[in-house]
DNA sequence: CGTCTATTTGAATGTACTCAAAAGCGGTGG
DNA sequence: CCACCGCTTTTGAGTACATTCAAATAGACG
């Protein structure tokens, strides 16, 4: 149950068996149904969710209806609206599941009595707040610079088990696209290549 | 020399007269003249700038060598490559002076020697990452869901001062469009409003 | 098996781009 | 102070890329 959350904290801080202990024991568990809302437009996130298994998308709804995936999260992913977690303030994104998923809850008032009892906890979530700016200053730049098929060449390296495992509309909403121009650009590339 | 920023932390955070005084006394000052380089593209960014005059420009240069600007920095704030500052990586990006520009300046090492005697600096430049991070995220969203011309406006109502004061093919820059088409599109909107 | 959704394909359209040239503006030196 | 130079902005014409709308095909799921 816990493995991976462990894992992927580890990457940035090392915990002493008491401090899992504690850590896993203030988790709860959440599970989705495939097409159920994690977060609706106008909520306020007071969790942040760690994916254990399944697979969701963040999106926005513009003022036209469309909407404009911003992430998905996937096994070892956090999901929800940072945003509104850091902020406080309603949504303007929602979160949904692609698939069933089961998902590990850290909520608001928990996390504060995480970070005083365990103090790099701070880092920890100060690195998944850098991290997070740092791929969305990238994501300004690709949109920036690169064209359709250049950005979905990039998707496709970074992230093999997404572009394998998602619809391609899904993938077409993520790099600002329509659904039949990134099947023209599939069948572009896939000519190129013979 | 010390009111702006000095307004600009209170936003966050309230200092006593005696943080006060230390915080000044570990800031230096920087003057560049325009069309100097504040950052330059490989260089590690190991201090963050706040400005008190003037006005810079961050910008990314894709591989065609087009530049893209990513921000723009006038009186009252902060400057230099946030990412490469958290990462202490080189940098992406450049940063140059558009006008003669009196910063000040905050060495990565000082901050740290701030932050231990005066522990709520830390959720000040959480703070400052945060609003990064939203404003990143919402830059990403515009990009997403809006034509050029919404944009514009958007750009306009939101920075009217920056909108009077940079050359109009740095804002172009700015939005991810040609020179030729935001001329074009300002001359629409002004036909458009007799 | 049938229904619903996703994907592909085609044709016409539109938005922004490139390239080229003219006009405007600001700063510098004679 | 004016003339010139360089850079910015505007305008025009042609082009490219992605979009929209429509329809056909393919796939997934109950």
């Amino acid at each position: 149950m816990y493995e991976l959350i462990l894992k992927n904290i580890s990457r940035f801080v090392t915990l002493t068996p008491e401090e899992i202990q504690y850590f896993t024991s203030t988790l709860k568990e959440k599970k989705l149904k495939k097409r159920q809302f994690l977060v609706q437009e106008g909520d306020v996130c007071r969790s942040t969710y760690f994916v254990n298994k399944g697979c969701l998308r963040s999106y926005y709804t513009d003022k036209d209806g469309v909407e404009h995936n911003i992430q998905f999260s996937i096994e070892d992913w956090w999901a929800g609206d940072m945003a509104s977690f850091i902020t406080q303030k309603p949504s303007k994104i929602s979160v949904i599941a692609l698939e069933d998923s089961d998902l590990l809850v850290l909520d608001r008032q928990v996390q504060e009595d995480v970070f005083a009892k365990i103090p790099k906890f701070e880092r920890f979530f100060r690195n998944l707040l850098q991290n997070a700016f740092v791929s969305a200053q990238e994501r300004i730049l690709a949109n920036l610079s690169e064209t359709a098929e250049e950005r979905y060449l990039n998707f496709r390296k970074k992230y093999p088990e997404m572009d394998r495992r998602l619809p391609q509309n899904q993938i077409a909403s993520f790099l600002g696209v329509t659904p039949e121009s990134l099947s023209r650009i599939r069948r572009a590339i896939s000519e190129k290549r013979g």
